[in-house]
DNA sequence: CTATAGATTTCGTGG
DNA sequence: CCACGAAGTCTATAG
C-alpha cells in the first residue's frame, strides 16, 4: 500500500472518458497495483480509479507535461482491456508506503437472508394460521423466497425485499404468472414483503392484486430465538 | 483530509452489523468527518466506512479495550440515522494531515445519453428507410428513450440501455403497453437497444416479440460527426 | 467460468 | 426534499 498526496491532474479513458483539473488529492496504490485518486469530500467511491488487473508505470514528465509543470506522469493500465488511468503528478506532498498484508476480511449479518429467515419463523406475520411451505420454493425461473398456506389452504408465494421497489414487483408478477399454471398450487395469491415499500411499487402491486406487508427488522430480531443468533 | 495507518478492528452497526478483525489498515478521515477503513486490495470500495453527514470522536482506550492493548477508540456517529463506527486503534504506523480544498470535480463523456444521441442521428440502425419521431418521447410514466417510424409508417418504440438487462425489457414492455393504448400510434413494436444484451433478457424480448439491437459504440461514434463531440 | 441478484450501494436528475 | 434510473457500478452466490 502506497499513500501520496499530490497536486494532479487525472484522465481516464475506456468505457467512457472523464477528465480530473489540477488540484490536490489523495493517491491510493494497493498491493495489486489498483489506483484509488480521492478528494476530501463525497462517498467512499474515489473520484476516479483503475481496479485490477492493472499495471502502474511511472515516468519522468517530458514534453508538453513537463512544460506545463509536471514532474511524473502515472500510467495504470488495464491488463485486458484497453482501459486507462493517467495521473499527471506537479507536485509530492506526501509519499508513504506500508506493507498492510492479506486482511482477515469481513464478518456481516443482517441482510436479505435474515430477513427471510425471521419471515419464515414468524409465518403468522402473514396473518393468523398460515403455515410455511418452503424457503426458496424453486420455479423454473428461480426460486420463490416463501411459499406458505392461507388458513384456507390456498397459496400464498412471498418476495421478500429489504428495499421494496417496482422491480420486486415485477419479479413476484412473474413467480405468479409460472406458479398459477400449477393446477396442484393455483390460485397463488401474492405477498410483498419489505422492511420499506416505495410507493410506486405499492401502486403497481395493489393494482395486480399483491399484497404489500411491511416488516418491522428490529422487532422481528426481538422475537428472534436468542440461541439461534449470529452473535 | 487525515490518513492513518494503524493496526486496528471495526465494528459497524446500522442497517447491519459488521466487523473487522485485528489487522492493520488504511484509515481516511475527511473534511465533512467521513471514515473510510480499507485493506491492501479489493476494489476501490472500502472495507467499511461511514458516509457524512457524521461526527468522529477520538478516545482514549478505556477498561476492556486498553486491556485488549487499544490505544484509542473512535467513534464515528451519523448525524441523523443511529448508524455507527467504531475503530479500535492499537498502534499506529503512520498519521498524516492534509489541507485539499474542494475539488474542481469530474467531467465526463460517453455514457447512455451518448448513445441515445448518436441512435437518433443514425436512425437508419433501426433498418433502412426508419425515420425518427423523437427522443425523449413523453408517457405517462416516463419518456421513451426514441420514437421512430417504420418505412410502411408504423410506430417504433426504442428503448436503450448500455447493458441490456431483464429491467430494460420490463420497462420497455410497460412502455410498449401504455403506448399500444394511443390510437394514434398503435400498433407500435418494441426495440430493445444495447450494447450489450444478457442472454435471460435477449429470451424475454423475443417472447415478447421484442427486437434485439446490438449497438457498437465505437463504430457509431466513428461514423459521429467530429464537430458536435464534447472533445 | 458465466450469469444473476443484492448493496451500509452512490450519484445524478427531475418533479 | 423525495423518487427514480444509471453506474467505469462492486460483490457474493448459484449454475
Amino acid at each position: 500500500m502506497r499513500v501520496v498526496i499530490a497536486k494532479c491532474s487525472v484522465d481516464y479513458s475506456g468505457r467512457l472518458d472523464a477528465h480530473l483539473p489540477l488540484a490536490t488529492r489523495l493517491l491510493m496504490v494497493k498491493a495489486d497495483g489498483s489506483v484509488l485518486v480521492h478528494s476530501d469530500g463525497g462517498s467512499y467511491k474515489p473520484l476516479n480509479w483503475m481496479s485490477p488487473p492493472c499495471r502502474l508505470d511511472v515516468a519522468a514528465a517530458a514534453g508538453p507535461d513537463a512544460a506545463a509543470g509536471a514532474v511524473e506522469v502515472w500510467t495504470v493500465q488495464n491488463a485486458k482491456t484497453d482501459d486507462r488511468l493517467v495521473v499527471r503528478v506537479h507536485e509530492v506532498h506526501a509519499d508513504h508506503s506500508i506493507e498492510l498484508g492479506v486482511d482477515p476480511g469481513l464478518v456481516k449479518d443482517g441482510v436479505e437472508a435474515h430477513l427471510q429467515k425471521l419471515l419464515a419463523e414468524q409465518i403468522a406475520l402473514l396473518g393468523p394460521g398460515h403455515q410455511l411451505v418452503r424457503r426458496e420454493y424453486p420455479t423454473a425461473i428461480g426460486p420463490v423466497d416463501i411459499l406458505a398456506r392461507d388458513p384456507a389452504g390456498a397459496s400464498v408465494a412471498v418476495e421478500i425485499k429489504r428495499r421494496g421497489d417496482i422491480d420486486g414487483v415485477e419479479q413476484l408478477t412473474r413467480y405468479l404468472e409460472l406458479l398459477n399454471r400449477d393446477p396442484h398450487l393455483a390460485p397463488v395469491r401474492g405477498v410483498f414483503a419489505a422492511q420499506e415499500i416505495k410507493p410506486q411499487a405499492r401502486v403497481l402491486a395493489t393494482d395486480r392484486g399483491i399484497r404489500c406487508l411491511v416488516l418491522d427488522y428490529d422487532a422481528m430480531r426481538g422475537l428472534d430465538d436468542v440461541g439461534s443468533r449470529l452473535f
